[in-house]
Order: C-alpha cells, then sequence, then structure tokens
DNA sequence: CAAAATTAGTTTGATGTCAAACTATTTTTC
DNA sequence: GAAAAATAGTTTGACATCAAACTAATTTTG
C-alpha cells in the first residue's frame, strides 16, 4: 500500500464509522504530515554519513547560517531551533565531544555560554546543507514556480490560524 | 519572535551566507514542517486529558476506525500507522495492560497475534477522535473549500514526486 | 540593599522511534 | 520431506524530546 492509499484509507473507513463527525481538517493534516515524514526520510541516511544526526545537524545549522564569527547562547539555539532548552543540553555536550563546536562561559551572564562552531563543525554544516538544499528542491520539484507560491501562501494562513488559537490560549 | 518570523530568518541568513545554493525547496519544506508541529501541539494536550498518549490513540485509531468486531495483527497495524513494528511492540504491551486492547495468538499462523479494541478502548478512541477531528478542522478554518482542495492537490503532487524518488532509489 | 521573583541552563525520568539482532514459525526449494 | 529462505513479531541499544525538578546567577521589589 502506497501512502496515498494509505491516507485514503484512513478518512475513508473513518467517515464510514463516524459520519457523524467532519473528517476534511483531518484529511489535510494527514497528508501534510505524511509529505514532511517521506521528505525527512529521503535525506537521514545523507546526513547519518557525515557522522552527525538530524538533531546534531539542527544546532550546526543554525551557528553556520549566523555567519563566520556568531556566538550563540543555548536559549537562542533552542528558540529557533524550535526545541526546548532540556532537549538542546545533551546534543551541546555531544557536539562539544566530538570537537565540532566550543561553549565558554558567558564573562557578562555566568548562567550562561557563548557556542560557537569549531572549523570541523563548519565544514560538515556545509557540507550537510548542500545536500539538504538538492533534497529539498528535488522533493518540490514536481511543482511549478505558481504552484510553489501557492503552496507557500496556503501554509502561512494555516500558521496564522494556528498561532491565531495558540495566543488566545495562552492568554486567556 | 513568531514561527513565521524564525522560517524567515533561518532561510533569510542561508540565503546571506551561502548565495551558491538555491533554498526554495527548503523553504517550503520548513514551513510545512512548523505547520505539522503546531498543529500537533495544538492538541497534544487534549489526548493526554484522556489517559493515553497520542502514540497510543494511533493504534486504538486505526483499531476503532476498522469497525466494530475488527481483528488486526501487529504487521497490520504498524504499517498503516506508519511506524516501524520494532516501534510497536512496547506501546501493544502497554495498551493491553492498560485494558484498552486485547491480543491473542493466532491459531492460523503461530508467529503472528490477533488485536482487538476493548469497549474501554473504544469508548476513549471515539471521545478522541471527536476532539482530533474537531481541531484539525479548526486548523484549517482559515482556509476557504477552494483553497483547502488546491492545498490538497499540491501535497498530492509532492508525495507523488517522493514517491518516485524512493521507488527508484528502492530498486536501484 | 536584602528578600523575592525571574531567568538560563542542566539533570532526571518518562515516552517514543528506529535499526539490528534475535526467536519462532511458515514457506520455498531442490 | 529436509534444508534454506523468508516472514512475524519482540527485544535491545542508541538517540530524541519534553516536563518537572534543580542549580546558579541576575533582576526586581519594597
Amino acid at each position: 500500500m502506497a501512502i496515498s492509499e494509505i491516507l485514503d484509507d484512513t478518512i475513508g473507513t473513518w467517515r464510514r464509522e463516524r459520519p457523524d463527525l467532519d473528517f476534511d481538517g483531518m484529511a489535510l493534516f494527514l497528508k501534510m504530515s505524511a509529505t514532511v515524514r517521506k521528505i525527512i526520510e529521503g535525506f537521514k541516511d545523507d546526513i547519518h554519513e557525515l557522522g552527525i544526526t538530524l538533531s546534531e545537524f539542527d544546532v550546526l545549522a543554525t551557528l553556520r547560517r549566523s555567519g563566520p564569527k556568531a556566538v550563540l547562547t543555548p536559549g537562542h539555539i533552542a528558540h529557533v531551533a524550535m526545541v526546548k532548552p532540556s532537549g538542546l543540553a545533551h546534543r551541546l555536550a555531544q557536539l562539544e565531544k566530538a570537537g565540532l563546536i566550543s561553549r565558554t562561559p558567558d564573562p557578562e551572564d555566568r548562567r550562561s555560554a557563548l557556542i560557537r562552531i569549531t572549523p570541523a563543525g563548519r565544514r560538515i554544516a556545509d557540507r550537510a546543507i548542500e545536500l539538504l538544499a538538492g533534497h529539498k528542491n528535488e522533493a518540490f520539484s514536481g511543482l511549478t514556480d505558481r504552484q510553489r507560491e501557492s503552496l507557500d501562501q496556503l501554509l502561512d494562513k494555516v500558521i496564522e490560524t494556528t498561532d491565531a488559537v495558540s495566543q488566545s490560549t495562552h492568554s486567556a
């Protein structure tokens, strides 16, 4: 069974069993989620061949794209990488041990630390982003420029909606 | 920083640091991935309040939507839930312990097992799918019917492309 | 300026996932 | 029909992620 068949079956059987519910949003979500998973699967191996995990790449990528002399705090990295600080601590320790980043105490605020990418880390990050950019372009190569733009705008609208929902939840 | 700002910053800084690469596909992927994560976040708590995890719900949902007398094998559940069989074994044990599913040996093939949902499991699955369907519809409520259809078709195209890629990889 | 509140980051414990090794059973091959 | 290959599922080990508890330092309050 191919992905699209599994998705059709999932929604189809739900509609049969619970005709009282509306599964339109669910169908879109499942499809989008499966798409993302499929794309991730496709480049996981390439990253592993470079000797790092996808999570480690996230950190190296954040440092690399911030410029040659970037000095970031764990808090900033966690925020832009969209993980909780607790999920980052172990990764930073691993990357430091592997010699791909350096961690020094922040003299301005001794609760915090200064994270820098090393030359070795930079080399791996550069190689990895070349592979990834290529992979992602391949994944969307079936769309015309106009279709890509359309997809981009539709996603913006969905994000806007979910942002509004979570905002109202937080402030309630 | 809101999600869309993080995404813009990520792609913007990459373009500055690596102007030799094309980040168009990457931008779409990141946006889609962030959208999925955001939607998942929004209903995780609701599921937890029912006393199950999202992964456990996946299993219960597969059984529930397969009809009142459904009898499924672990292999089938793993396939349609899109997880590896190894990732399923522990979940099935937990669900059995919680009394939400039953597991009996398959008399036809003694390597396998027959999984059934219990009345308690069914009650939880029904309550959960009601919450989820509502949540998902909310997430896409900012789109018109026409836009939803458009999004659906664009995702189909992307899945088609990635399917083609993974097929050629497997058969090479 | 001292006490209270906040903030940055880490550690710990629970859950989730997969790959690889393993067990048990069934099917295929010769 | 016995040996070899394939299949179903579980176990184990490595990694990922988060919430909650914790440490240490800074900022705010009164």
